[in-house]
RNA sequence: GGACAGGUGGCCGAGUGGUUAAUGGCAGCAGACUGUAAAUCUGCCCGCGAGAGCGUACGGUGGUUCGAAUCCACCCCUGUCCA
């Protein structure tokens, strides 16, 4: 359908809807009053990555569109853990780890979002505020005549578990009412009128919507994006160095840069439609190039992303880094260092310093594969020793991608 | 509480007494080709050690044996069915 609303245009055209509840409904309501919707975001560690960047940008996008963003955040559903999130260890998180975690995590919505007190001003809130002060019996009463088994049995969550023979805890188990139980609460105190997510929250949205409308008797929406993959099918997000984390302390901003730099050609027109601000006449045109041109419109990517993510200076030094250091063979500034002895070093060592190898052994056989480099030259001697006679930095490599400075003392 | 089936390296999954640091696949890293892309082909893929080698590893603890992921005992955990 073509939506009315500013909001559903908004999103439609950049591609983050995949499913929502009743598009006629929610466009007309867009129309009428400013919605304040929320997205719940885990806070079982210090930052968020980007595989939450989707998520994030809605926010953005409904602030952008005039209406209200809720930032929830999952303290209290932290202590249950979701059971989609296969049988990891769900190491149960001190209050205050939980809280530290929280106060990290809103450091990068707060570069997204504007927080405050006014009408569309972003607010961040945690479930564990009103979950921690549910009683067992009071909720049995007040919510488990909207829950069946049947039904909770029927959720993919839950499905999976049990088809693949995995234990599925009772304590899991309860995680989508809790997730529900937050819906209704929001409702009922801020007015929530929307929750979005990533197209796997479907169900527990329908749960929530259900729910406030058993309890509460109000109506309220529910929107999906779709799952984000690249375009090799793989979950976005995840290098071999692990996760690509949003702050600016979990992961440095030059490789951050790097990750958006680096994706797959398929991906550069969506994810410039869903992670930059730049308009889409802009986008269709860079988006366009082709071979060896279509770098430049990763580097866009790279840029916009990284400026909104890590600030303006972050973003300028890691672009002027990578151009000193792929086309210039120099060595940009915001390189990974290390600082060694002049003594003459062994390679082996520098590789491990600088968190290239895990260990002096795959080290070892990253220069007997032919993959380190001292100043662009390959080195195949393992026993290769770093001199520092002429300069006192020289430049290390793993591959062609990764490089690191190493100085004398 | 009982019967049965399971627990192997990041994941999946072979292996039922020795030549097994453990087949294969996925993921990952590197090389070639390229455009810091994709696809493809090749190499690597527990740790320490220059090396010979040493250490650690097949749920846990003991045991049998010259020798165990493999056999035995007990325990823990998971699943299915029964009570």
């Amino acid at each position: 359908m073509t939506y009315t609303s500013s909001l559903l245009r908004l999103l439609d055209e950049r591609g983050y809807i995949h499913q929502l509840t009743d598009a006629e409904g929610l466009d007309k309501l867009a129309n009428t009053q400013v919605i304040p919707g929320y997205i719940g975001f885990d806070a079982t560690a210090p930052s968020l990555h980007i595989g939450s960047l989707v998520q994030i940008m809605l926010l953005r996008r409904l602030q952008q569109a005039g209406h209200k963003p809720v930032v929830l955040m999952g303290g209290g559903t932290t202590k249950v853990g979701d059971p989609s999130g296969k049988d990891e260890s769900r190491k149960l998180l001190t209050s205050e780890a939980i809280d530290a975690n929280i106060a990290s995590i809103r450091k990068v919505f707060e570069r997204y979002l504007t927080f405050g007190d006014g009408p569309t001003d972003a607010v961040l809130v945690n479930n564990d505020a009103w979950l921690s002060q549910l009683g067992y019996v009071d909720l049995l009463r007040d919510v488990g005549p909207h829950f069946t088994i049947n039904r909770m049995l029927t959720f993919d969550s839950v499905k999976l578990r049990l088809e693949r023979e995995q234990p599925l805890t009772f304590l899991e188990f309860n995680y989508m009412i809790l997730q529900a139980y937050d819906f209704r609460e929001l409702a009922l105190t801020r007015d929530c009128r929307l929750q979005l997510g990533g197209s796997d929250q479907w169900g527990n949205i329908i749960n929530g919507i259900e729910l406030t409308r058993r309890m509460e008797g109000k109506e309220v929406f529910g929107v999906t994006t779709p799952l984000l993959t690249t375009a090799d099918g793989a979950k976005m997000g995840k290098t071999a160095a692990g996760a690509v984390w949003l702050n600016d302390d979990a992961l440095p901003a030059y490789d951050f840069w790097q990750y958006w730099r680096n994706v797959d050609d398929r991906d550069v027109g969506r994810f410039l439609r869903l992670f930059t601000d730049l308009p889409l006449d802009e986008i269709a045109r860079i988006e366009a190039l082709e071979g060896n041109e279509i770098n430049a419109a990763k580097v866009v990517l790279a840029n916009e992303v990284t400026r909104m993510c890590r600030g303006e200076a972050a973003a300028v030094q890691a672009e002027t880094t990578a151009a000193a250091t792929f086309a210039g063979g120099g060595v940009g500034k915001a390189l990974p260092e290390t600082v060694l002895p002049r003594a003459g070093i062994l390679l082996v060592d520098a590789l491990y310093e600088l968190g290239f190898a895990a260990s002096r052994g795959e080290a070892k056989r990253l220069i007997l594969g032919g993959g380190a480099r001292v100043d662009g030259e390959p080195v195949k001697d393992e026993a290769f020793r770093i001199n520092f006679r002429e300069t006192s930095e020289v430049r290390v490599s793993s591959g062609k991608k990764k490089h690191g400075v190493v100085r004398s003392a």
